[in-house]
DNA sequence: GCGATCAGAT
DNA sequence: CACATCTGATCGC
């Protein structure tokens, strides 16, 4: 969380990211992005009044950050005390002092900022100086070395200081993921799992309001299916991402909210609940009387029918030396045509617990594995009377896009087997068709044969026809806006990506030393004369990392062993994500393949990973 | 009743 | 561990 006061030494009558207290004298607003910890007072109503007061104050933002916030009813009194500035175009402010009427000229200049929609870093120039105020960002390696207004004369701008997001400025982030990395393994990681069948959906637990956009636009294109999201009107002005999302819950990609732990029930509308867990003072019969209120035999009065397809085929992975290739999802119909659904004995373990499963890494070598893999009873009861389907199995994933991911915390919420972590997890240049090849393709599992599962639609859905497969995410008639930076990465090759710079990278992902030389040409890029940190936590120790620039979003739960280990199992520009690169730990050295495989499995069944820092040796197996 | 603040949870 | 919330309790106006 940003701890920026809102004011910058060299400007002290503008307030930037924050709205409350001393701010509330200022005598111009700017909003980087649209997140909460970033508009604190901005809805106060002592605000409100200043603004009824100060007739010249404005609020100053991006148009797409302008057009998010207006979406939302609680900030609509800015209606018309709001300039949109459009990005990378140096814009003159003029900053008058209601009482005495001193008038102060500023130039300021939105740099695209990388982290949500809308998102932009603050370039002043005037009296004071020139200083950045970069908010939240998320830039690749060399970004910032192309933002002209960014430069002067061939050179980078004298630049007095630079109020720094330093949420990542820690030695234990020495290793940031690349945005594409990350997309990669999430693009791969849903791929695994969706194309299982049309009844495997994946929810993406989104934790902030915007910045899963990037995610969302690339999963659609990928599997041709729309994310559903909740809400989608912010983004009415904004094809480019509004075709990518829908509110219709007929898809196999979910962010929206996570249903409420009644309002789920009666959504479901389970034949049977079993509880995990009595609260204090409560019995198992109190609580099951409540939560049979919820279930279909007290809704609807009536024994439920089901008309099964047949069984999903789940047995693959108990039957490790099994040939058996085909595509076929379902075995042979159930021998009973219509009856009433009998709780799987299997499933009645409801608590989460730690079982034991049988993967198929090595075929004709069954393993065993311990890991705690959630069952969700509930699933195993869940059934829809239109679609005659199985229950869709949930693949739950913290989706910590914005950076990270993190294959640790996915929960299989169903009681098959696991995702393809091997394959995941290879690198891209040993992925081949047969790793895949038992899987039906996207088209195939995807779009139309979408399980009807959600029959109570709510009308809202947006339905858009049009494939515009453009990235470059705008405003409808009113131009380019920051998000285009966002978006362009994903497009480029790391080669694209590194053009223009002389890094290289060795075939481990490690850099070769003349990297050095170009690494501190990208730290040298930006040399104020001073350097505000936005603390983000409260332990942050700044002056230790001289040469940690890059603050990537980034969130996520691996272990700084697990993220290293993690990149360096990915392509060789690994390690290209950071506009100041962030040297490796001393005492780093390069897994063997056969410690990584062991720490893949380890991952994939949930296992803890206990690294011994005494032994040279990540991994002593 | 509303907002600010904090703790706790996710 | 982190972020970006969200919820609930408490307090003051």
């Amino acid at each position: 969380m940003s701890s920026f006061g809102g004011q910058m030494v060299e400007y002290p009558t503008i307030s930037i990211d924050r709205f409350d207290r001393e701010n509330l004298r200022a005598r111009a607003y700017f909003l980087s992005h649209c997140h909460k910890d970033h508009m604190k007072g901005l809805r106060a109503p002592a605000l409100k009044r200043r603004l009824e007061c100060s007739l010249k104050v404005y609020l100053y933002c991006s148009p797409v950050t302008k057009e998010l916030l207006l979406t939302n009813p609680k900030y609509r009194f800015w209606e018309k005390r709001i300039v949109s500035i459009e990005i990378e175009t140096p814009t003159q402010i003029t900053l008058v002092d209601e009482a005495s009427d001193e008038k102060e000229e500023i130039l300021v200049t939105l740099l695209p900022a990388g982290h949500c929609p809308g998102s932009v870093m603050f370039l002043f120039q005037g009296s004071g100086g020139t200083v950045l105020y970069t908010g939240d960002f998320r830039l690749a390696k060399g970004e910032a070395a192309r933002m002209e207004l960014l430069h002067s004369g061939g050179r980078v701008k004298d630049i007095q200081s630079v109020y720094l997001d330093t949420t990542f400025c820690d030695p234990k982030y020495y290793q940031i993921p690349s945005r594409e990395e990350c997309l990669h393994g999430i693009l791969e990681l849903v791929r695994s799992w969706i194309t299982r069948s049309p009844h495997h959906v994946v929810w993406l637990n989104c934790k902030a309001a915007y910045g899963y956009e990037y995610l969302f636009t690339n999963l659609s294109e990928e599997f041709g299916v729309q994310v559903h999201v909740d809400k989608l009107d912010m983004f009415r002005n904004m094809p480019d991402i509004l075709h990518h999302l829908t509110t219709d819950r007929n898809t196999q990609i979910h962010a929206c909210r996570h249903p409420k732990i009644k309002d789920f029930l009666s959504y479901i509308c389970p034949v049977n609940v079993y509880p995990n867990v009595i609260p204090m003072g409560a019995t198992l019969d109190k609580v099951g009387e409540i939560l049979k209120s919820l279930c279909q035999s007290s809704s609807q009065g009536v024994e439920p029918k089901y008309k099964p397809l047949g069984k999903l085929k789940r047995t693959r992975s108990c039957h490790p030396d099994s040939e058996e290739e085909d595509d076929d999802l379902f075995d042979d119909p159930l021998p009973l045509p219509l009856r009433s659904k009998v709780p799987n004995q299997q499933t009645l373990h409801s608590e989460s617990s730690f079982v034991t499963t049988i993967s198929q890494n090595q075929p004709g070598k069954p393993r065993q594995s311990t890991g705690c893999i959630k069952t969700s009873s509930l699933a195993n009861f869940v059934d829809c009377e239109e679609s005659n389907s199985e229950s869709e199995e949930e693949l739950e994933i913290a989706a910590s896009f914005k950076g990270d991911l993190d294959p640790a915390t996915l929960q299989q919420k169903s009681d098959v087997d696991v995702p393809q972590w091997e394959v995941f997890f290879r690198k891209n240049d040993e992925i081949t068709d047969g790793d895949l090849e038992n899987v039906p393709s996207s088209t195939e599992a995807g779009g139309s044969q979408s399980p009807k599962l959600f029959s109570d639609s709510d009308g809202e859905s947006t339905h858009i026809s049009s494939q515009n497969s453009s990235q470059s995410t705008h405003i409808s008639e009113q131009g380019s806006q920051g998000w285009d930076s966002q978006s362009d990465t994903v497009l480029l090759s790391s080669q694209e990506r590194n053009c223009g710079d002389t890094t290289s990278l060795n075939k481990g992902g490690y850099r070769i030393k003349e990297n050095i030389s170009a690494s501190q040409k990208e730290q040298n890029i930006l040399c104020p004369t001073d350097a505000y940190p936005n603390l983000k936590s409260r332990n942050q120790h700044i002056n230790t990392v001289p040469n940690v620039g890059e603050t990537a979003t980034v969130s996520g739960n691996h272990t700084p062993e697990e993220k290293r280990l993690l990149n360096l199992s990915t392509n060789a520009d690994s390690q290209s994500s950071s506009d100041f690169e962030i040297p490796l730990t001393p005492e780093a050295e390069r897994p063997k393949r056969e410690h990584l495989q062991y720490l893949y499995e380890k991952l994939a069944t949930g296992e803890s990973i206990i690294v011994d820092k005494k032994k040279s040796s990540l991994l002593d197996i």
